[in-house]
DNA sequence: CTGTATCCCAAGGGATACTG
DNA sequence: CAGTATCCCTTGGGATACAG
């Protein structure tokens, strides 16, 4: 046959995989949370993050707890209490949160950008 | 009244705005492949990231083109041309992807730690 | 080629109530 | 306090077909 493909097909940036860890839903908010305040419970996670439920916080941390970015640890009193902590694996995290961070005033670009668009005749579109 | 909250709730992390913008679905491939391979066309970024459909492509670009992190340039041709290419400001988080990428190895103690988590007792957990 | 228009569907998250 | 258990419901993505 004649070569199909000039171009390559490619699966998936090599980035993804570290995308869908670090970022997928709540992750961000509960990791910074734990690297700024420290080892903290539960309720006070809960608090500090604002308007997650504990059904999904719960979800989360289990994930988190599992990726080995969190540790969880539980004290056997009444009421009983745990505590979540980063690991150093999640505090390696660090770095790449002051990136991102770094990058937030280039938002505003973003929002002018945006504002530009919305405000004017696009380029070709079909009818 | 008394001191009400030792914690005060925080709204969210300073760095959630710019992981909704970098990091929501499909936008990391297409940035990167944007990045890697420059300037292409429609048909050429749905073969390269290989399997999204052309509705969610589309969603996709015009989003990025609001925002500002994409250039849509049309020519008027027949069959019609269209190209895309990242922007300064889309090339401005190139080094954001780089740290990401360094932090790829790291995945493998992720793996690690997976594999102890389903094949231990956990730690206390409710019947 | 470069998209649009529909229909559909599951997956995940919110709300709420409850337990050890 | 630290979660579980349900129910519900939106949202976004896949499949498909079609148009300029």
């Amino acid at each position: 046959m004649s070569e199909r493909t000039a171009v390559e097909p490619v699966q998936a940036c090599p980035i993804a995989p570290v995308v869908d860890l670090v970022f997928s839903r709540w992750t961000t908010p509960i990791l910074w949370t734990l690297n700024e305040y420290g080892r903290q419970r539960f309720v006070e996670l809960e608090r500090r993050i604002g308007v997650i439920t504990p059904k999904v916080l719960t979800q989360r941390l289990r994930q988190l707890e599992r990726d080995g970015l969190v540790q969880r640890t539980y004290f056997p009193e009444v009421p009983p209490r745990v505590e979540y902590e980063i690991t150093d694996l999640g505090r390696s995290l660090a770095p790449l949160f002051h990136s991102l961070a770094e990058w937030s005033p280039n938002l505003a670009k973003v929002e002018e950008s945006r504002a530009h668009y919305d405000t004017h005749e696009p380029p070709h579109r079909r009818p």
